[in-house]
DNA sequence: TTCTTGACTTAGACTCTGTCTATTGTAGGA
DNA sequence: TCCTACAATAGACAGAGTCTAAGTCAAGAA
C-alpha cells in the first residue's frame, strides 16, 4: 500500500491528501469501484473532495498502470487496482458485478501480425459476459 | 441486404421508412457507427427521423442478432454489421477507430468452469487496444 | 522558517450518450 | 376503406464524465 505512494512519489507526484484518500480506497477492498463509489468513500474520509479530483487522480493512476479500468457496456466505469498480475474479466450482464479470473496463457499472442492491420497493439481485453449466480437465479 | 429486411418481416418487424433506412444505413458500408452517426446518415435520406427512433431500431437489430454493439471505453458505442460471422475488434485508443479481426479459436473455450465462479457465460468479447497507424504516426 | 511557484483542487456549468413519456402517425389485417 | 396496435416524434430528463476559472497548498529554494 504504502509502496504505491513510495512508487507515486517516484514518479514526481506531488502527494496530496487527496491522492492519498483516492490510493487507499482503493488498495483497501479489491471490489471494482465505480468513480462515483470512489469518491463517495473518498468522501467520507475527506469531506471536501470534489468529483473532477477524483477522476483526475483515477486516469492518473490508470495511465501510469497502477490501475485499470473496465469497461461495463453503458453502465459507469470500473476501476481495478490490481492490475499487476494479469487477468480477464467476468461481468454480469444485469448488474454490471465483475469478478477477476486468470486463465493463463497470453491472448496477445492469439493474434498473427497479418491480422493487426498496421494497429500497435498494447493491450488485450478479454471480458466474458453473462449472468452472476444471483441474476441467473432471478 | 433486402434478405435483412426479409429475415425481419419475418420475425414479425413491422417495415417502416424509418426501419428499412436505420437497417439500410447499416448495411451500406461496413464501417463500425455510432449510433449518432447512424442518426445523421439516416436522416440525410429521412429527414424526419428521431434520435429515439435510431435508438430503439438498433436495440432490437442487437437483441435480433443482426448487429452487434461494441463497447469503445467512454466513447459512444459502436455498432457492427458483421454479426453473423464471429470476430473480435481492433480498437484504437485515440480516435476510437475500429477493425474486425478474425484470429480463429474459440476464446471461451479458453475459460475452465473452475474459473467460472458460477457465472452463466454467453459471450466473450475480445478487445485488443492500441494505436492505429494514423494515430500512431502523429 | 518563510517564500515562491506551479501543480493540484474546487464548484459547478457543460457536453455527450442514451432513455423515457405523452402524443401523434401509420402499416397492414379485416 | 377503416381500425387498431404498434411505431415514430419532440423534447425533457438522467447519468457519466469533462472543462474552466479561481483559489489552495506541497515541496523545493533561500
Amino acid at each position: 500500500m504504502s509502496d504505491l505512494l513510495e512508487r507515486l512519489r517516484g514518479r514526481g507526484w506531488r502527494l496530496t491528501a487527496q491522492r492519498r484518500v483516492v490510493a487507499e480506497v482503493l488498495n483497501g477492498d479489491h471490489v471494482h469501484l465505480t468513480a462515483d463509489e470512489v469518491h463517495a468513500r473518498a468522501a467520507a474520509r475527506l469531506p471536501e473532495i470534489s468529483r473532477a479530483t477524483v477522476y483526475n487522480t483515477l486516469g492518473e493512476l490508470v495511465s501510469l498502470g497502477e490501475v485499470l479500468e473496465v469497461a461495463t457496456d453503458g453502465r459507469a466505469k470500473r476501476y481495478d487496482p490490481n492490475a499487476h498480475r494479469p487477468h480477464q474479466h467476468l461481468v454480469c450482464s444485469r448488474c454490471g458485478a465483475i469478478r477477476d479470473v486468470h486463465p493463463g496463457g497470453d491472448p496477445l499472442a492469439d493474434l498473427p501480425t497479418a491480422e493487426r492491420f498496421g494497429f500497435t497493439v498494447s493491450a488485450v481485453e478479454v471480458t466474458y459476459r453473462g449472468l452472476c449466480p444471483d441474476c441467473a437465479r432471478n
